[in-house]
DNA sequence: ACAGAAAATGTAAGCGCTTTCATTCTAACC
DNA sequence: GGTTAGAATGAAAGCGCTTACATTTTCTGT
């Protein structure tokens, strides 16, 4: 019975309020099972007494720690900041507090992320994408425990997915394109490596216009991290290798947006000269001069989604979805319009 | 509820390994105590076995937790993402585990998250602002739990903080406004209520204005949310109540860059017939047409600084800084230029 | 008023881990 | 060979909490 000063734990309040343990706790997890009067008692001695439970200890005896973990490629983009608040939102609805790890594109990191994540005792965890180490998913899956894969739907090993298909979703994008009677097309994609929603987006473009019988080029591919600078680097290599490229595919709004901003500083029109094309529909997306057509995603019902079908998982609830599809449509905004006659 | 029947803990270890847990635990955390053979062997059977500690009966014994707590306003600003990625970097090269926390700019909200991360044990915790309830405040006192400001100076209760002086950051701005011959200000401003920061930059410019014997009518502050759309409805106000305005400070680059979109909407010409200046200096700002003036911050340094400081604060050492100053500084670009003539 | 049921409370056994202290083993010295 | 310091290992006591089970108190109905 050694007591650090300044720790106050249950033992405390119980002595405090003259009950037992027991009671404290019960006061506390079942209250309709003591009496008023003690509760009362109970209550006043804890909020006098400034003691916070030990979740740590808690979570021993329930096998249960409250805590559920995402990882995220990165914090960076706007369309995580902004799924991940509304995952968030979702957890504290169910009184779970969230786990934030980020993996930088790299599934080596992941992996060891989601052990920490499980060191930690996470009850689930939200995965971005699917583009894990089987090993690491294997290893969620032995010990049991819930996790779903965000942002696409093809889940390996017979996982839960809340996503769309990142191979069709661009498709509405290039369609529209063709139907503009565009001929000569320039893709701005991320880093495939590691990224299979970069990945399928890419192919998904190349799919639809082979259906079409037309060629791509390689050199008419152009891949850059997912920022501002690089977007407008690339954009300005895709043009100068392939002058005669009417219309940008881009992987996402931030390539997007820098396409058009790199288009404008160098004075070619857009939706005149060149339409593009993003993918997302960021807040800025819409505002932008001209605004950006793209293929808008429901990332809010995506992870508030992903977030409930993690709660049902970890409580044990049957017969869950495989798969959530989100919602995704084609925005037609001002960045696109017909190719220009030549 | 459902019971995980494989969870291996640390005795299945050591009955595994034919040892004690005690050695077992020594080969983990003192490997330097046991002969070479015995950690070879123990090794073999955590991986065989794919044990995975539970950090909740370590820190139940170490009364360290190894989890650090964050609170920020929203994590749908890029300015949050941003700093919010560097700080969990620099914790994660300490060993620490990020637990992240949103108040929606709610002092309430932010007490409950206080509580909600003392009871999941962290052992420091970054609070972003000065808005904070003095009860909550005190609470990390009382308990001795490390914490600091991030973003403002004057911390309450003599707290750390790393962060600068809003107030005088954002006269930067207005006196590079004021040497352009500029005299009518608009300013739009993020909300202020329970937002310190707002309130300060907001006052900085007053005060600056005020010095300069300029006076500022009321009606030329507009308030709004930190959102785009906002952010134009606010311009439009503006500009419309007070046509002779020549120059609009802005609370951040986000109500900056909606008011630059907007002008060029209305066809106002910036910098010709308009000045904007933002504060922050998110990435899209030196992009945009015209590139934004604006307050460039140092949210990287003044993040890693922060988690620093915890750390510093967790480890017990001792003559730690109050205050920890972040740099500041005027990005002069395209948004601003001289007063129009009349 | 009294047995018996129901409700309220207490007792004590762990949850998985670390660490003190005691014990055993190893090696070094005379 | 016999000590003995020093290293390696084990036994066991909790850390703060919940809960099955035991015990006490209160409430029924007759």
């Amino acid at each position: 019975m050694k007591k650090i000063a300044g720790t106050i734990t249950i033992d405390h309040v119980a002595a405090a309020a003259k009950v037992s343990t027991a009671t404290v706790s019960r006061a506390l997890n079942r209250p309709e099972t003591v009496s008023a009067a003690l509760k009362e008692k109970i209550h006043g001695v804890i909020k006098k007494l400034g003691y916070i439970p030990n979740a740590g200890a808690r979570s021993l005896m329930l096998k249960r720690s409250g805590t559920i973990g995402v990882i995220v490629p990165t914090l960076d983009n706007a369309i995580f900041a902004q799924g991940l608040g509304e995952f968030q939102r979702q957890l504290n609805l169910s009184g779970h507090q969230l786990l934030v790890a980020s993996s930088n594109y790299d599934p080596v990191i992941e992996a060891t992320q989601i052990t920490n994540l499980l060191v930690r005792g996470v009850e689930g965890i939200a995965l971005f994408g699917t583009s894990q180490q089987r090993e690491a998913l294997k290893l969620l899956k032995t010990r049991g425990i819930p996790y779903i894969h965000v942002g696409s739907l093809s889940a390996p090993l017979q996982g839960y997915a809340s996503g769309f298909d990142n191979r069709e979703a661009v498709k509405l994008g290039v369609r529209h394109l063709l139907d503009q009677g565009h001929k000569h097309f320039g893709i701005l994609t991320g880093i495939t490596e590691n990224n299979d929603r970069a990945k399928d987006r890419v192919n998904g473009v190349l799919e639809l216009l082979a259906e079409k019988k037309m060629r791509i080029k390689p050199e008419v591919i152009v891949e850059c991290p997912y920022e501002l600078q690089e977007a407008r680097l690339g954009l300005k290599k895709l043009l100068l290798n392939n002058p005669k490229i009417t219309a940008i595919i881009c992987g996402n709004d931030v390539l997007a947006t820098g396409a058009l901003l790199e288009a404008q500083k160098q004075g070619i029109k857009v939706p005149k000269e060149l339409s593009i094309v993003g993918f997302d529909d960021l807040e800025i997306s819409r505002h932008l001069l001209p605004s950006l057509t793209t293929i808008h995603i429901d990332a809010v019902g995506m992870w508030a989604q992903a977030a409930n079908h993690l709660i049902s998982q970890i409580n044990g609830v049957d017969n869950l979805p495989k798969k959530i599809k989100a919602n995704v449509n084609l925005v037609i905004r001002e960045s696109s319009g017909a190719a220009p006659k030549r």
